[in-house]
DNA sequence: CGAGCCGTTGAGGGGATTCAAGCTCAGTGG
DNA sequence: CCACTGAGCTTGAATCCCCTCAACGGCTCG
């Protein structure tokens, strides 16, 4: 089945050892209207801001490790991080990704541990915010319980659509699933990230080869352009068109 | 690919139109420490009371319709329901499944419409509680928000279990990995309910023909005993055997 | 009793996997 | 400088699992 067995080869434990230096300022942030204290004003975010880090990653460098207590949430300000768990034969599958704004390891406001490995696949800016500054905050301002609410919505609802999207169809269709949730992750020129095929393998339940082809058919396609080892552009139209089609 | 087209012959809109008898007493009600209001104490509860209906389906009618305006949430005193969503190609896929104890249709509190389908698979009964009594204890009872989110987190943790268990593998495997949820909604008599082929289709994302066959390997095996229309009994032992063998 | 739903089984074909080889490219050390 | 290596990607050939198409039997129900 699908490809990396056993995390060989990952960078070290990294975000929760690694040194945190205070956040940039939460006030001009850019992503912050967007952000779990978006709802917090200038007064409430300044009372929280000292407990706030940040945290740098390369591609493949994890975030958060299931299974493992979770002291800190995190808010990804940029780039694409993805959540991995171990199917029962022991390989991995990808089960969600998020961007810039969005949460990971709610799960440990709730005193879980994180329920998920969460893995930069591009490099990533996010803030590290303890679980305890959380609560504390929630206390003061009850609409951050809606937010939170709200978020772990969205989250459900990103799961129900990846398992409906990407879970069902022949592989060419999944894929083009996939590069329509990537476009949304592109950068102002346009670019998208583009997974290595064994990630797109663990995404769409498929292996390496199959994975390949069906790219290599989107190339010929002039779909798909790929630029850069690890990035690639679409082609509007014919992307359309080959959705339309949805996968021959 | 799977089965039913679009939901001809379903039962008519069903529960929210329907009578609502008042919900039998739940001081003494079975679920109850197991339910949203399991943190309520017997004053909070009675206060409520008056607001919450009793919902009674039989198989295959709608409890709450995706799209649609969520004025009330429920929770599943007993049977199983599943969470439908239509996909791209306007087939049908089952996203998850909840029985006793379980909330349905909870993005209601966040004034958002449901998300998914919610249908009896088995005689269902549940209570009917409207968002704004939520909302309202929510205000005096600040734990309820914790349980809450308690909840959501488990939704999200059993669509992302969904993925990686019935999403992946062998037809076998899959249908292994469904019967072994099953088991965990089995009545005291150890029956369990047995989807039709057509769902089994819709939930493991294979045809009713290659359900029909799993089944039958596993009736030849011994592994499953079917046991009436739509009920069925496992082998406990020889289903380990089957599960470690992991689908041949 | 015919109609329709549900389940089962067979035959055939196709899409994905498996096994295998070859390619490019970056990093390494002789 | 260049073989050497290994990772990532691609492609081919053979196999297999699952889908498609089809037929049939049991059952309920009008």
């Amino acid at each position: 089945m699908n490809a990396h067995p056993l995390a060989a080869g990952m960078a070290p434990g990294a975000a929760c050892l690694a040194p945190r230096p205070p956040a940039p300022a939460c006030e001009s942030c850019a992503i912050r209207r967007h952000a779990l204290f978006g709802v917090l004003d200038d007064a409430e975010l300044a009372a929280v801001r000292g407990q706030i880090g940040s945290v740098e990653l390369g591609p493949d460098e994890r975030l958060v490790l299931r299974g493992q207590a979770a002291p800190a949430v995190y808010t990804v300000r940029a780039g694409v991080v993805r959540f991995e768990r171990p199917t029962a034969q022991g390989l991995r599958r990808i089960v969600r990704l998020v961007g810039p704004g969005e949460l990971v390891g709610a799960e440990g406001l709730l005193g879980l541990p994180y329920a998920d490995d969460a893995i930069a696949c591009t490099a990533v800016e996010a803030c590290r915010i303890p679980c305890a500054a959380v609560d504390a905050l929630h206390r003061a301002q009850p609409r951050l319980g809606d937010e939170l609410m709200r978020r772990w919505q969205q989250a459900l609802e990103a799961s129900e659509t990846w398992l409906t999207e990407l879970g069902t169809g022949p592989a060419l269709r999944r894929l083009l699933g996939l590069l329509a949730r990537l476009q949304r992750y592109a950068d102002d020129d346009g670019r998208i990230w583009m997974p290595r095929r064994d990630e797109i393998g663990s995404m769409l339940d498929m292996t390496v080869e199959t994975a390949s082809r069906q790219v290599s058919r989107l190339r010929r396609a002039g779909v798909l352009v790929l630029d850069g080892p690890r990035h690639a552009r679409l082609d509007a139209k014919a992307f359309a068109e080959a959705l339309a089609r949805g996968g021959e």
